[in-house]
RNA sequence: GGCCCCAUCGUCUAGCCAGGUCAGGACGCCAGGUUUUCAUCCUGGAAACCGGGGUUCGAAUCCCCGUGGGGUCACCA
């Protein structure tokens, strides 16, 4: 076997969230195409990397928490790094081009700030906040667009001395000639350099711009394919300048399409407050209706709608307002139970179109080795989409039914133990096991088998029967069906021997149906209602099963009591 | 408002680059069927080339102009 020299990447992606907040689905869609196409690499005999890095620069909005929890997310969704922080077996440092926090970068930045200073391309700026906002809106008012551009009286040596003693910024000094930016999906875009300012690169504090830092760090990872959102893209042309400044290469771009929402907005975590505000407000409610959240802070988020709540409680509220809030980060798609595999397939064809199947019809369902081998930039599309959760629901049924039982047990238990432990406690490994049959092709998320399955969870003599079904199944027909569910329990229940299983439970109901020549629908619906509440349950046994033997008895004769007193 | 991007069924999209197809698929919707309920499953159906000019024998496809939508204009990232 011959022994493999570490060797160099030849392609490496990257993805760089600010860490203030949980990952957004559209930041798992631009990740999961940084992993595919380094993937993508692998698979046509290159290697291909795709890295990590926390961009921190904003230190009051950044927090240690929020980057692990991304980190979380991305090695859930299956989406592993091969160079960055040290999650378990993922990232790590093979080409020694870490650290991988801007925050713990910033001695790097400095020559290159000395660099540009000396070549004359970077200079000093001294104007204070508010000067600018006052140069901006005197631009606004005369209808025009505010650019800064180098002050007139600007003199080299003055402002170099100025520096020492006083605060100020350093800006870079756009070049004159156009820039043209080739983008690997939208193709040349030229942009002229009268509109875009010489922009800040070394902050008051002396601590880069985002600008700065993603160009030193791309350049020093040896990063070679960017790809990011539109949203970027106005931002590309001012990177470019710097790489030229800096004697970078620039990377290859490619902007992918943004992902909106059902009402073709971009999709955002204000939307979720919005939601439970409108229902609140529906509700009429006035005050806190919950302890985890206080008075005054209700009130205020109330009242105004570009405040937002805590994501616990924003869900204790939705909870108590009965509400399902839309889910926009990848833990709210993860809460609701969706498959990690699911979420990337879908997301994946949010603007990326895979190859055709061999027989030429198109395909839309793969798994996560399919998209790696699969993806190419020159199938990623240029509209925005609209991200369709009711297809994704589709998406989602279609793979939980295509599991097999075991598998299906084991991702039901592995939600609900971390999503809704009393589940769990109290359905017990073998009742799941014996629902997972029937939950599975009626859920198309993992949350909604607690619908399913709640009779299961009831307590026997505290089943509330629908009205509508009593009167339906129950009371009507001759015999009436509370005369059947008294007679089935009395020739089939009473005397039951043997396991009280699904299919001796089918058996049981077939022959007492046959030897009184009728359907067995007949005895079905009105054990369903007896048991359930309701006339919609998984197949009879095992609803029944479910329960068990003294549990439907104890059902019936409760139900029977309770009808009966009805018709009196 | 300036700049930039985009435009095929309600939605995601194939087809466009290298003009000629009843404009295909998926989700949803509608109608049937299977099933002891529901769900699953099966069959069928309605549903789109933003508008206007050009180029061409021929335009969803190429060009121009409109219109519409979106992004972006910070010492945030």
């Amino acid at each position: 076997m011959l022994l493999r020299m570490p060797t160099m990447p030849t392609a490496i992606t990257r993805f760089a969230p600010s860490p203030s907040g949980s990952l957004h689905i559209g930041g798992a869609r631009t990740a999961l195409f940084c992993w595919a196409f380094a993937r993508h690499i692998d698979a046509t005999g290159g290697l291909g990397s795709f890295l990590l890095r926390i961009e921190d620069t904003d230190r009051a909005r950044s927090s240690e928490a929020s980057a692990k929890a991304i980190l979380e997310d991305l090695a859930w969704l299956g989406i592993g790094w091969s160079e960055g922080p040290e999650l378990g077996e993922i990232g790590g440092d093979p080409r020694n081009v870490g650290p991988w926090a801007q925050s713990a970068r910033s001695g790097l930045y400095e020559q290159y700030f000395q660099r540009l200073l000396e070549a004359g391309t970077a200079y000093p700026a001294f104007e204070s906040p508010e000067e600018l906002a006052a140069m901006r809106a005197e631009a606004q008012a005369n209808k025009q667009t505010f650019r800064y551009t180098q002050r007139a009286d600007y003199d080299r040596e003055t402002a170099l001395a100025r520096m020492e003693t006083q605060e100020h910024v350093l800006r870079l000094h756009v070049p004159a000639e156009p820039i043209v930016v080739h983008d690997q999906v939208l193709g040349e875009i030229t942009f002229t350099s009268e509109h875009f300012d010489d922009f800040v690169i070394r902050k008051k504090d002396g601590s880069p711009t985002y600008h700065f830092a993603v160009v030193v760090d791309d350049a020093l990872m040896g990063v070679t394919h960017v790809l990011r959102g539109q949203e970027h893209l106005n931002n590309t042309p001012k990177h470019v300048a710097l790489q030229s400044a800096l004697g970078f290469e620039t990377p290859i771009y490619a902007h992918m399409p943004l992902i909106f929402n059902d009402k073709g907005a971009k999709m955002s975590k204000r939307e979720r407050d919005q939601t439970a505000r409108v229902a609140a407000r529906e509700a009429k409610l006035t005050e806190s209706p919950i302890a985890e959240i206080d008075g005054t802070t209700f009130a205020a988020w109330l009242k105004d709608k570009t405040k937002q709540l805590g994501h616990d409680e924003l869900e204790a509220l939705a909870g108590h307002l009965g509400l399902i809030l839309p889910e926009v980060s990848v833990d709210d798609f993860r809460r609701a139970g969706y498959l990690p595999g699911v979420i990337c397939n879908f997301i994946a064809l949010l603007g990326w179109t895979p190859s055709k199947h061999e027989d030429g019809t198109d395909r839309e369902k793969f798994d996560m080795a399919f998209l790696g081998r699969d993806f190419e930039l020159g199938r990623i599309g240029k509209p925005n989409a609209r991200f369709d959760r009711v297809k994704l629901a589709s998406f989602n049924q279609d793979a939980l039914a295509a599991m097999s039982d075991e598998s299906f047990v084991g991702a039901w238990s592995t939600w609900a133990a971390r999503y809704d432990s009393t589940l769990v406690d109290s359905l017990g490994q073998g009742r799941m096991t014996l629902l997972a049959p029937s939950v599975k092709p009626r859920v198309k998320t993992l949350s909604e088998s607690r619908g399913i399955i709640a009779f299961a969870l009831a307590a026997h003599d505290a089943i509330e029967l629908d009205p509508k079904s009593i009167d339906k199944v129950l009371r009507k027909g001759e015999p009436s069906g509370l005369e059947l569910l008294r007679a089935f329990d009395r020739d089939a229940l009473q005397s039951w021997a043997g396991a009280f299983a699904p299919e001796p439970i089918e058996q049981a109901i077939a022959q007492w149906c046959e030897s009184r020549d009728m359907k067995s629908g007949k005895i079905a619906q009105p054990l369903r209602v007896a048991i359930t509440g309701s006339t919609v349950s998984p197949p009879i046994g095992v609803t029944l099963a479910a329960v068990g033997l003294d549990g439907v008895r104890t059902r019936i004769a409760k139900c029977v009591e309770v009808v009966a007193a009805i018709a009196s």
